[in-house]
DNA sequence: GTGCATGCAAACGCTTTGCAGTCTG
DNA sequence: CAGACTGCAAAGCGTTTGCATGCAC
């Protein structure tokens, strides 16, 4: 697992080839919505991206937080993610590997996983129905079992 | 596997309990709203289910449509699930099993399934991540290998 | 200078609710 | 007849977009 500091590092090169290769440009807000990003571990809203976001450029709207978020996702720095149906969650995108969450329901915190024998298994119930898998959700809720870190700060 | 006459019969007799239960009513607008629901066997967004009420009832609004499936839901006659982050759907319960989804990208076919093996391996997955499972989503998304089926029309 | 990016505000789609009139029990 | 239910219309809420201005290249 790399620390923050790398992550940051390797998302600004994917945002600059990004924006190289797609004629886009280099904007302070843009410098300021990754960094805040990518230092959060990602798992945000689109207002908590805003609020963090505001702290250090406090004239940033919305639809600058929105576009550039869609514009993250596009880059393949972000994921656009829905758990409860209420409002989208972007997290940082790590390389191309796929993978589920696990969310504690009292404290908010996400985990992430990845598990071959569920993704095997879930392919053969597929087939079973005749229905071959191009891609899924599983999304685990449950609470954490250690109450001292359920109840302190996320970050 | 119960044929459609008789889910609509024990649909009917659980919508009684829960009225009387409740201090509510019956109304035309509601055994209709049952009735289109458990014919066309669920999985039907609110709008869907208003175009098959008002075939009958042509006068019935949108509102009644909402809070009736709602109440559907507290009477547990019915579930509401997001799929897509756009609209909800609403599913015919089938007592108290609990089921995944497999949802066809084509032909918009949902199965359902319940697995063993999956939610086992889900549970100790969860706690290795210090978290106790309480509930969980599993959506599979995919085409199905039969394209007469998948061609053909859905009921 | 060109044209992408921003910020504001308005439009959107789905969901939810307030209210006056209607119907059930 | 009291109180729940309906239908309409308006309000919410998160998301998306149009437009004039601002800024990167």
């Amino acid at each position: 697992m790399s620390d923050t500091e790398d992550l940051l590092v390797c998302a600004t090169v994917a945002l600059d080839q990004y924006i190289k290769a797609n004629g886009k440009k280099h904007t302070k807000q843009r410098n300021a919505i990754l960094e805040v990003f990518v230092r959060a571990g990602g798992h945000l809203s689109l207002y908590e991206i805003l609020a963090l976001v505001q702290r250090a450029q406090p004239n940033v709207g919305f639809a600058t937080i929105y576009r550039t978020m869609k514009l993250f996702v596009d880059a393949k720095i972000a994921d656009e993610q829905r758990f409860g149906g209420d409002h989208a969650i972007y997290e940082l995108r790590h390389g191309s590997d796929h993978h589920d969450h696990i969310i504690c329901t009292r404290c908010g915190r996400i985990f992430e996983f990845h598990d071959d024998l569920i993704e095997s298994q879930q392919d053969s119930v597929a087939a079973s129905f005749g229905i071959e898998v191009s891609h899924h959700r599983h999304v685990v809720h449950g609470t954490c079992t250690d109450l001292d870190r359920c109840n302190s700060p996320k970050s």
